[in-house]
Formats: structure tokens, sequence, C-alpha cells
DNA sequence: GGCCTGTTTGCAACCGGTTGCATATGGTCG
DNA sequence: CGACCATATGCAACCGGTTGCAAACAGGCC
């Protein structure tokens, strides 16, 4: 068990006792530990050996000090009760980790003070900042516009924020091709389901959706609106809805902002009895969308493509330009078909 | 637009230039910003205008080199697709940041060599390392016991490891509420889901909820597997099971060893037909637990508390002990109940 | 063997803070 | 008014690395 007998003696073990036992200065091994220095092959050896024998590790915030470079990104989160913002953390750290990136996670969820906190991440020297998806507080936009020399990348939202480097989902694209599919069930009221977000950025993917029905000569018949992502607030906005409309009035398709919301409000309509009665879209395609109880049609943003061209953007630090806005693919499932079509129909064999 | 006449100009700020300005030492604008430090009011003031004027933040990393605490928190993670992992990265990392700690997120999904990541995460000076809920690897467990010079803290299980001090549930009293509760409503055949960790530690919840029926004069009829903690495969373990047993000999009731796998359970048995006829009891309470749709009866951590302690632990870098175990609570809904008992009856009305 | 060139290595200085110690400053009291 | 004490501030040294420069060294060639 005793492992550490040269090791360990209260503090850490330090270059300069490494180059001790090794019989070379510490300069060189320094130089054993980077990469591309001018070291010989023999002393390398040495100093390796040694530094495996003490259990040494070199210090990266002493040498951060120096190079200016932490390899910390800060990941900014706000929204943990989406699943979707589970699968952007996971890709993002991943895809750090490959890069030799550690993340820092802040939340900042309600009760916290966004403007300090990015404060504070800013006195870690962090490389960069990655926006997951969060909704850009008045906070977060005054901290953007004012420290432009830690570079600033934002996924997945398109609100144009001074030196903010958005990389995005086409939306306006996607949000055309449900209008598509879902006409093309047959569908002729439609609605949507907005977030909590909606307001401060007229969404790029709105605007393609409505332009699609007002080019097929249909307006959108209603907006709901969901004041968090979460499945309670999807489930709750459908209930209400379906309370204040009678049923003759009512809408033939939704699609929701994202698939949480999207699942509560099929939820809402199975409680109803109305399974299948209303047509859902629903956009993020999370895990459970494609569970057999939910089948849900969604629109599957590139995950990896976008996480990948946000890194590159940050660790480059490139100047924050035009976004980036990377193709989707629509996932089609069950929840968009009519009423009807749940009998099997010929419907669906089109002419060739 | 251009505030930043006075800062920015290439270099960051120093407390050399913030002293200067301040017309006092560097030193002296080091204590100004070291809370309990030994400084004038009159001298405070003035390097804090400077500071301010100037846009001075400073440097944590330079300071970490001295005092040896980085205010940094290593939270190891691995099960991303799992809700209740999310739940405890929020309460995790608001809790650190309350505390003016942050969490460098360390994710060790499959194909992550973990020994490796700790490593880094080593060089990064962290003050401590969190492991949320995460399944303990060769590579940990190596780790571990090595390093005995970083505080670990393990959360939400109980295998016991040198050198990691436990913060978990009451998972034996647990077990045994859970399988009252199964009792009392008159099931009979019970059944346990596991999950793929539930091999290397012999869970004391399942002891518990065994150990109950062994009281009851039952043994525990049948257990089920997962190999991962995820919607999918909760859907196929129970897919399977009704595949391979005839209806007369399935079970009654099903334990899962959390939320999700329970909720891929129910989906299996309402796409079977089957909605009802096999109680199930999840463990995490989860938000889904709560939709009207699941109703699912399950086990809530309080995972603020669990969380509190873990961090006072890894801050107060206490030697690891006992495991630390808090109680939960059951959340009693809907899944647990017996086929017959959905029908109205005077079952539940037992005399007082 | 002497000279030239290319590679290694040691050194001083620095990154941006903190801390113990010594000195200066100001206020209180006899 | 001087002694005394508490409080403030400056200074040197240090935390654990990196880097430009110059000296040392080795090998190749004539």
């Amino acid at each position: 068990m005793n492992i550490r007998s040269d090791r360990d003696q209260g503090r850490k073990v330090t270059s300069a006792q490494v180059a001790e036992r090794a019989g070379v200065s510490k300069w060189t091994v320094s130089r054993a530990f980077t990469p591309g220095a001018s070291i010989s092959e023999n002393a390398r050896q040495r100093v390796m050996e040694a530094a495996e024998a003490l259990g040494y590790r070199p210090n990266l915030l002493a040498r951060s000090l120096t190079t200016r470079r932490t390899q910390l990104i800060g990941v900014v989160v706000d929204q943990f009760a989406n699943p979707h913002t589970q699968a952007m953390l996971n890709a993002a750290t991943l895809a750090l980790q490959q890069r030799g990136q550690l993340s820092i996670l802040l939340n900042i969820s309600p009760p916290v003070r966004s403007g300090e906190l990015l404060d504070i991440a800013e006195r870690f020297q962090v490389d960069g900042l990655l926006f997951l998806g969060t909704v850009l507080s008045e906070d977060i936009v005054r901290f953007a516009t004012e420290r432009q020399h830690v570079p600033l990348v934002q996924l997945f939202r398109t609100t144009e924020v001074d030196g903010v480097q958005i990389v995005a989902i086409q939306e306006h694209a996607a949000g055309a091709e449900i209008a598509r599919l879902l006409l093309g069930e047959g569908h002729r009221r439609l609605g949507y389901l907005a977030g909590p977000d909606s307001g401060r950025s007229r969404l790029p993917r709105l605007d393609g959706y409505r332009q699609t029905l007002e080019d097929h000569g249909l307006a959108l018949a209603a907006t709901l609106t969901a004041t968090d992502y979460r499945h309670a607030l999807g489930y709750q906005a459908m209930h209400d809805y379906l309370q204040r409309t009678p049923a003759q009035q009512r809408l033939d398709a939704l699609f929701c902002e994202n698939d949480i919301l999207a699942i509560g409000a099929l939820d809402a309509l199975h409680q109803a009895g109305l399974d299948g009665q209303l047509a859902i879209v629903g956009f993020d395609d999370i895990e459970l969308a494609a569970s057999p109880r939910y089948r849900l049609t969604s629109y599957q943003p590139n995950l990896d493509a976008v996480v990948d061209s946000a890194i590159t953007h940050l660790l480059d630090r490139r100047i924050p330009g035009d976004p980036t806005l990377l193709p989707g693919r629509l996932v089609v499932r069950d929840s968009h078909r009519a009423a009807q079509s749940l009998l099997p129909q010929a419907r669906h064999d089109k002419p060739r």
C-alpha cells in the first residue's frame, strides 16, 4: 500500500525536485514536458524516469501564468431541465476534452446573477466562453459587448449580439421544412408553441414556418406559449389550450419549439383522451422522442458538427462574424400525422 | 461604444498598473482585494477606484499559485442520458458556486480513458473531486487509492473504496420501504430491474428489498437487467421479459433501479397493451415521474442535503470516514398499484 | 587537429499574484 | 511632550512553471 515512499512529503512534487533526481536543471525538466522543445533523447528519458519515480505532474496553473493559455473553457448553461441541454453538454465536454481543453461549468439558472458569474470566470482566465443555448439576459449582453478579448460563442440561438459568434441550425429552412411536412399531411390549421426566449429574437425558425404557410395562403392559426423549457409547461400550455378552445375550432397541428415541450403537449392530449387528434412536431430530437410511446416527429440538429464548429471558433480565437448556420435533418416518425391517417390508408403512396 | 480607452491595451491589467494609478504599491492592491487583510479604508477606496477605472480583475490563477487553493472542484460524470444526472449536476454546480467554487466538468463517458482524465484534472490543481453517481471503473479506483491528497467524494453509490468519502441515501431502508409498499398493495411476485453497476456493489437497496420480502416469507421472483441507465434499455428489458414469460407466470410488481429505466419499462407495458397490469416503482423521482402520463411512484433523495454534505466534506478536506447516509422520502403516486385497484375500491380505506 | 555548424543546456528574468517581516505612521495616555 | 502601541505600508522572497539568450558541447569536414 505504501507506494508513497518518495513522493508526497507534504508539498507536491516540483520540477526542481525532478531535476535534482535526474541530474539536470529544472529548465530541462520543463523542456522534457514541452512537446516541440529542444532536448536530447537521453535527457528526456532520464527526466521522465525521475518524474515517474517521484510521481511528478506539472502544475498547469503555473504554466498558464506564462503561456497565457489556460486550456479552460467556460461552458454556460441555464436550462438544466431540458434534455437537449444535457446532450449539448455531453457533446461539448467530450469535444473539448479531445482537444485537450477542460470545461468550467457555469450555471446561470434563475437565482444566479449571471453577470457576476461571468466576471468570476474571467478572473479564472478562461480561454473562451461557450453559451449552450442560453437565453441571453441583459447581464450577458452587457458582458459580451464590454469584454471582447475573451472569445464568445453562442450555440443554437440566433439572437445577434455584438462580439458573440453564433453557431446554429439553419432555422429558417427547418421551420419551412416542417411547415411543408404538415401541409403535405393535409393539415390546414397550424399553430406554434413558443418558449420563453421567442420574444427577444424573432426566431428565424418561426419566420420560416409562418412564411411557408403564407405561401400556401394560410396564416398561423394560433400561438401558444410556455414560460420555461420544461415538460410541465408544455403540458400546461396544451391543457389550457384545450380548456379554452372548443373542439371544432382547434388546431390540426402544433409545431413546438422543442421536444420537451412537445412531449408535454402530447401528454396533455393523452390525458384529455385526444391521442392523435392533434398533430405534433418537436425540435432537437432528444432521446425520448424515439420512444415507441411518443414516436415524436422532430428535427435533429447535427450536434457534433455544431459543437465542432463552435470549438474551432473559440480555440482559433477567430473574430466573430456572420452566424455559422448548419443544416439539420428532419426525423419523420408518427406524431405529425393527421388523425384519420392513424388508420391504415393509401394516402402515403404517392404516384412516383 | 469605446469604453476601453484606458484598459485593454493588448495585455490584461495587472495589480502593478492599478497600484501606480492609485499611488500605492502593488502589495497594497493585493491587500485591498484580500478580505481580512490589514489596510486603511482610505487606501482601499483609492485602489478600488483605480481598479474600476482600469477594469482590473485579479488573476485567480496567480493567486492560486501561492495560496495552494484553486477554488476549482472536478465534477465527474458519466451518465449524461439519465435525467437524474442532470439534476445532480444542477444542484452541485449551484451549491459550489454559492460557496465561491467553480466546477470543472469531467466527462468520463465510455470512450474516455477516465484515469487519464483524472490525472489531467489533478494537474489543474483541483481542490477536490466529486463523483456524481458514476460507475467506479478500475481506473478510478486505482486513482483513488494512489492519490489521497486530493479529497474525493462519491454521491449516490455505496461501493466502498479506500480514500473515497461516500454520501448517499439510506438505501437499505429505502429498499425495505418500497418492498413494504408493494406488499401492502397486495403484490406477491416481486422483481427487481437492475442497472449496469449492480454487479459490483451488492446494492444495499436490493438487500433491503429482498430481505423485507424474505421476512414475509417471499423470495425475489425475478431479476431483470439493463446494461445502461437509459430509457431504451428499460424499455428493452421489459419488452424481452414480456416476450419470454407467459402471462400467468409474470410478476405482480417490478422495482426499478431508477426512474428512467422505470419509465422505459412503463412504456414497454403500454406498447404491449398491458398498462397497469404490472406495478412499477422507480427511484430518484425525476421530473418526468410526476407527469400525469406516468404518475410513477418513486423515491426522492434529498438532493440538496446530499450535495451540501458532500461539498462540506470536500471543502473542509475531511478525512474520509464511514459513509454519510441521508434519508429520502417515498413519493407515492399510482404506478405501484395493483391492477385491480385501478378500479375504484374500498381497499385503501383501512380501519383506523 | 582546427574550424564551423547545429543541437543542448544553464541562466536570468518573468508571469501576477501573496505573505512574513521590518519600518513608517498615527493616535492615546501618563 | 515623549513613550507606547496599534495599524498601515513597503520590501524581498516565493509560488512553479516558461522563454530568449548565450555558453557549452558534439559531430562533420577539410
